[in-house]
DNA sequence: AATGAATGAGTTTTCATTCAT
DNA sequence: CATGAATGAAAACTCATTCAT
């Protein structure tokens, strides 16, 4: 699988080969059929491997508060063009996406991951609802927009390059950053209760990164 | 051009051929190879071609005030599954943007579309402060955000298949339409001035579906 | 004509196409088929062109005494690297040379060549022989041996590049001059009657350009 | 290898493409672009080859004294129509090197060959200057004029048909054969030590058909 | 006479997959 | 489990030739 990752990410789905696949592993291309009958059963292994991945990751902080839970979500979007596995990884996932209206088993794939992530989105935000944490909303239209635009956010960094940073007032920021930072402004706190504030960005990040 | 079109509907970018192509056109492959080079440079003239044809529609309005400006651009990136081109035919765009990591041709047009997008909508904004229709706010993130998040949603909506309706109060609806939705309520309204309102979204629909 | 021999001298016989004469020339490569049916007519169309050009070259001192003649003979396949339009004629001929056996139009002329080059020569060595300039030879076999030595000399100059040159007594000479001096040396001098002197290889050569 | 050669006698080296050399094998075309990235690799490889192969027969016969070793090198030059294999080789290496102008490889291959063939032969002509076989001369010029001549004759022989016989003496005879012969009667007779005396190039040619 | 557009047949090359070991 | 050899189908690209103008 980690093959599949590293060919993927250096040559891109459209002219990803079984040998290029076996090149990045220390095993032979007649390994990889031995294995996986077809080229596509293994691409969609991986794929269900990417995604389980990182469905496991997305909830580990469930025991927190709403506002923190929320902010932790958001703050996992957040990736620099340093993180390179991160990168990697959702270019990967990328290429995949874009190959699901012509494959089913992809698809029905990419449908369980996208289902789960906007759930808990609404669900941490009927919690915070519920325990007057939040303004009341409808839980899923706001989760719908919050997953959209980090994807949107996500998918532009990834395939726009390096170059591709936005400058926001005097600071060079990634677009994923600038994307979060402002959901956090215009969709959270606008939301939030008087009573509450919300944590830190730069502080979640950093917990986040600890716990890798 | 429209044979390119049709065959990038039709097959996706990862499995698209010259004969695919030829076969949408009424002209042979070796003409193909006449006109361009390589398989590459007709994607590349193809993309170019998208580019400028949609800068070209941008500009039509633009001598409409701001906040219709703004209501036409979100507009325009709502679409149904029965608009059937239109499906196919992002989902090819987006086949080709996950191939700019690896195609510096392909990036570079990349990235002049989403800098036209991104800096159109900074411009309608600030044009909008400068008249006193909105509220004074950073036009480069507030444009950035809205970027990102009708992107997310048309990635979303296109490459999650039909059934991935989301059910907003009752209603069908589909991803671009409920971002685009929540967009307005959340971003645009809340910065409107006073005395404005924004003008509706489905008469603004209709009048574009018009004009094509 | 002009553009047939600078393609072939460009791309080689086995790479020439059709494309690269046009090229050569200010003309449509449809022009082309209008004058010359085939390919194949235009060259063996070019190579008749060739050749007789040639034939008439080979013998217009023909009232010079016979070791003069003789002389001329050799010393009109001398040629340095220096010499460009020289070395391309002839690579160009020897490309149609190889393509005989495969093709009777090409063979044809071929063999028409050969016999008047050999013709020639016997013809001047059984002058020679007559008037007492030569000792008595068998011109035929004489004649053979020359012309297969200047060929072969020729052939090698030609296709073993530049850095090709021989080092002869400390002077670096072409592989068409070190045959010729051998062949004078080693196999005319030697029947040359007594009371006889060959003409001298550098004058004769000086004489020849200036016809040309 | 052997496919490739005998590809090469049935098509040419123009018109030689990857399936006939598949065709002449028992294998298929895609096994060769396993072995051998490109055609010219393939092409390349079989050139190396073939000088290989014949600097190793070279040297077998070393052991000999000199005046046996010169007309062996010259009886290899001689061969018949009906010698078929010959023929048709020498064709296609006729072919290849009038592609060496066009092709570093090829041309170096080509200068390798060279060498070693007046390397070889001046070798021969130097040891039997040492011990008095032959009378003093220039070895590197001789062998120039002998290479030449060979070459001249065989190349000749191979291009201009089979009708092409010299008729001497009343005997039909081939180029090659009658170039070898006169090399023997004026060049190396005139400078054999006078109690030497040169080994029958019949008897010569029958030893060498036997070792093959 | 002249050309740009067009094409069918063919060429090299690629690649998922299979097979013998 | 593991691999090098092998292959058929199909890909991009080429090119002599033709056609409409």
């Amino acid at each position: 699988m980690d093959a599949v990752a590293s060919a993927l990410r250096r040559h891109g789905y459209a002219d990803l080969t079984m040998q290029d696949i076996a090149d990045e592993s220390s095993k032979s291309k007649s390994l990889l059929h031995y294995h996986y009958d077809t080229k596509e059963d293994l691409l969609v292994a991986f794929l269900d491997d990417l995604l389980t991945e990182y469905e496991n990751r997305i909830e580990c902080r469930a025991d927190q508060p709403p506002e923190q839970r929320l902010v932790d979500f958001l703050a996992r979007f957040v990736f620099t063009p340093e993180d390179d596995g991160r990168e990697a990884f959702h270019l990967a996932l990328l290429e995949m996406r874009s190959q699901g209206p012509f494959n089913d088993r992809i698809q029905t794939q990419l449908e369980r991951s996208d289902r789960l992530l906007r759930e808990t989105l609404a669900e941490i935000i009927a919690d915070g609802i519920d325990d007057g944490t939040f303004e009341p909303v409808d839980p899923d239209r706001t989760a719908a927009l919050l997953v959209a635009a980090l994807d949107g956010a996500r998918t532009r960094q990834i395939t726009l390059g390096e170059a591709n940073e936005l400058s926001l007032d005097g600071r060079a920021v990634t677009y994923t950053r600038a994307a979060v930072e402002e959901l956090l402004a215009q969709i959270i706190e606008p939301i939030l209760a008087d009573d509450e504030t919300l944590p830190d960005l730069d502080t979640t990040i950093a917990e986040l990164d600890r716990e890798d």
